[in-house]
DNA sequence: CGTAACGTCTCT
DNA sequence: AGAGACGTTACG
């Protein structure tokens, strides 16, 4: 209490956005949060919010004037975009005071905001003086850093508050306090308390056996990114060459042709740990091996934007996530064929685990709990800045961000990585979410707090988590920050369209049932572990808390075209819901469901069935209570043009065969087409 | 004024 | 470091 802080007014604290998915949600009634609550028959002490309807976006309170002109934020009031901003409150990080740009004759440009946060930036003030934060610990690790990270943590101390409260304690003799707070410090110390995400603690050495380039001295380092830029420059030209052939431009399209292997091939069944993947998932700050992992000291602390936004109260694990992440651990349904070994040498991908992923141990320690209730991710820009690339000459080089976007969409994702570390302003457009439509992160074993904020970033159409032990609070954490803004969730989210799921566990999954997925259009269950009927039907009923104005209810996914749920456990109770609530799919792979029968058929096919006329692909291998009858079935579906019969025990091949011959009879009308049930069915194997 | 819940404190 | 407690703030 040694001083009143300087700057700022009394620091208000934030308040929900009511805006964002979270806020919109209903109580669980279920987490640790809600049964504390009194109308959950709970004491009512812990006066937290529920761990469902924890807030992405929280807002200046209403109340927030400009500590200039006393106004409130204005940029209603106008249209252009920077005007907006100019009149809009700032709240500013480290000094807390709220201004309106304009009244401080500052712009866009001059502070450094915070895309976490609604109207949060490090004000031009304190971005002169060089301050970073109110204590020295912390500066090394929030400040924007070379990859083009923000660090910019959560952080709603209130210094004059603290004082407030201290001396209140002093005078009240506060019966919870314990005498041990040495006069001097306190204040600043207490200062850095703020936020328990402040553990920026010494970053772990890395282990003396890492070299690569860890241990590059600086100018091997310069070397090394000229030779980068050269090489890059070489690409260029290689580029522009084929480019009169080839009509690039849509970037979005050309990520496959870097060879991007992700889910759609069937995704986490598949065995094949090629490099690609390893190469994307280095690209997301992981090193490409599933063990390894040095931390190393760094200028950058990733950290920062997954910290908690006031530390400490929100992230807890309950206990069902504990439980969740213990049996992931145990690796008890390892795909086949999992990779072993890591690749050795893979200094690309080295680099960026050194850049990005500083907090992670230096073992792989089980995975921890997930601390990232609160933390805000940076949405990602459209096109993110710069539009030229700064020369130290001064001069800006002469190809524009457009033309280097048109190169790296050439990269493989491990190249991007690459790329990544030769400049910052390379580092924010290999961030480019058009580069990275799909990100495979299947069979990591830990899914780490940076590589979720990787995910947001990146913001890809397609994620496959297939194998991993993401916990359920990860899921629900990713999934409100991947919704698009048709579903009301965040903004600036694009909308997630495929989701691989498959070999997670149940407890994870079910974070899909707190939201609802209007642009998913293919959802892979596959092997999932502990499911039960009542489970898919609390996924594939429509969510109960619809509002008061809603009558008609729609399911969670109802623009689903792919649903797999091979190798799970349900009957036609599940199946019924399917067929209610996802009426567009076109394919289907019940494959190994131990309970699917021709009945199961018949619900597929009936009249009442939507997907009667929607599918077109169905995998039914490996059910073995189906018989010949089912074929019959089968052949109500107009558009079938695939069907996978293979390893059923009751099918005779003659079966087979004669409703393939059939079908090719009834050419026209009802039945499928002969050419392609000729060419796509599946007869039985031998 | 009552309810929700933010942000920080203490305890283990 | 995590969990729980609680003063205090935001808001209807």
């Amino acid at each position: 209490m040694s001083s009143s802080k300087g700057v700022g007014g009394a620091r208000r604290r934030r308040t929900r956005c009511r805006k964002c998915l979270a806020c919109m949600r209903t109580e669980c009634g279920e987490c640790h949060f809600c049964k504390d609550m009194k109308k959950f028959g709970g004491p009512g002490r812990m006066k937290q919010s529920c761990l469902t309807r924890q807030c992405t976006a929280p807002v200046l309170p209403h109340t927030a004037v400009c500590h200039l002109c006393g106004d409130a934020g204005k940029e209603d009031t106008v249209e252009a975009e920077e005007e907006k901003f100019t009149l809009s409150l700032m709240e500013c990080t480290i000094c807390n005071e709220i201004v309106h740009p304009r009244c401080i004759k500052m712009g866009r440009a001059d502070g450094i905001i915070n895309e976490e946060i609604p109207n949060c930036w490090e004000c031009p003030k304190c971005k002169q003086e060089g301050k970073s934060g109110k204590d020295p610990i912390d500066a090394s690790g929030k400040r924007r850093a070379d990859n083009g990270e923000e660090a910019v943590r959560w952080k709603l101390t209130d210094e004059p508050v603290q004082n407030k409260k201290k001396s209140l304690d002093d005078a009240q003799g506060h019966k919870r306090k314990k005498e041990k707070d040495p006069p001097a410090d306190t204040g600043p110390k207490k200062k850095f308390k703020d936020g328990k995400d402040r553990h920026l603690k010494k970053k772990p050495k890395p282990p003396q056996g890492e070299t690569e380039l860890v241990v590059q001295s600086e100018k091997s380092h310069q070397r090394e990114k000229l030779e980068r830029f050269k090489l890059m420059c070489q690409m260029l030209e290689r580029v522009k060459d084929s480019s009169s052939s080839s009509s690039s431009s849509d970037s979005d399209s050309d990520t496959d042709s870097r060879g991007s292997d992700a889910s759609s091939d069937g995704g986490g069944s598949s065995p094949a740990t090629s490099p690609t993947r390893e190469q994307r998932l280095a690209a997301l700050g992981f090193s490409a091996s599933d063990e390894d992992e040095e931390e190393d000291d760094d200028e950058e602390s990733h950290n920062g934007s997954s910290d908690a936004r006031n530390g400490k109260t929100k992230p807890r694990m309950n206990s069902q996530e504990k439980e969740n992440n213990h049996h992931t651990t145990k690796g008890a349904k390892q795909p086949p064929g999992r990779k072993a070994g890591r690749p050795a040498g893979q200094v690309g991908l080295r680099i960026v685990a050194r850049t990005q992923f500083l907090n992670r141990p230096l073992v792989p320690s089980p995975p921890k709990p997930m601390q990232m209730e609160r933390h805000l991710v940076k949405p990602p820009p459209d096109s993110p800045e710069p539009d030229s690339l700064p020369l130290d000459s001064g001069s800006d080089h002469v190809m524009q961000r457009d033309v280097w976007l048109a190169v790296f969409q050439y990269l493989s994702y491990r190249d991007l990585c690459v790329c990544m570390r030769v400049c910052k302003t390379w580092s924010r457009w290999c961030c480019d979410k058009r580069l990275w439509t799909q990100i495979d992160l299947s069979r990591r074993k830990s899914i780490t707090p940076p590589m979720l904020s990787g995910i947001i970033r990146r913001q890809p159409a397609t994620l496959d988590l297939s194998w991993t032990n993401i916990s359920k609070k990860q899921l629900m954490w990713l999934i409100n920050r991947l919704q698009g803004r048709t579903a009301g969730h965040a903004p600036w989210a694009a909308g997630l369209k495929e989701l691989v799921l498959s070999g997670c566990s149940w407890v994870s999954a079910s974070a899909l049932c707190t939201a609802s997925f209007p642009c998913m259009r293919l959802l892979d269950l596959r092997w999932l572990e502990d499911v039960k009927d009542s489970h898919l039907r609390e996924l594939l009923s429509p969510p109960t808390d619809t509002k008061p104005g809603q009558t008609e209810s729609r399911g969670r996914m109802p623009n689903l075209l792919e649903l797999r749920l091979a190798g799970l456990d349900f009957t036609d109770a599940s199946l019924r819901l399917v067929v209610r609530h996802t009426p567009q799919l076109t394919t289907l792979d019940l494959s190994h469901c131990s309970q699917v029968g021709d009945q199961s058929i018949h619900l597929l096919t009936a009249a009442s069935s939507p997907l009667r006329e929607t599918l077109a692909d169905i995998n039914l291998s490996g059910c073995n209570r189906l018989t010949d009858q089912c074929l019959q079935l089968l052949k109500r579906c107009a558009r079938l043009t695939r069907l996978d019969l293979r390893a059923c025990r009751q099918i005779s091949p003659e079966a087979c065969q004669r409703f393939a011959d059939e079908s090719t009879t009834v050419a026209s009308g009802s039945g499928p087409s002969f050419k392609c049930l000729e060419e796509k069915l599946l007869l039985k194997d031998s």
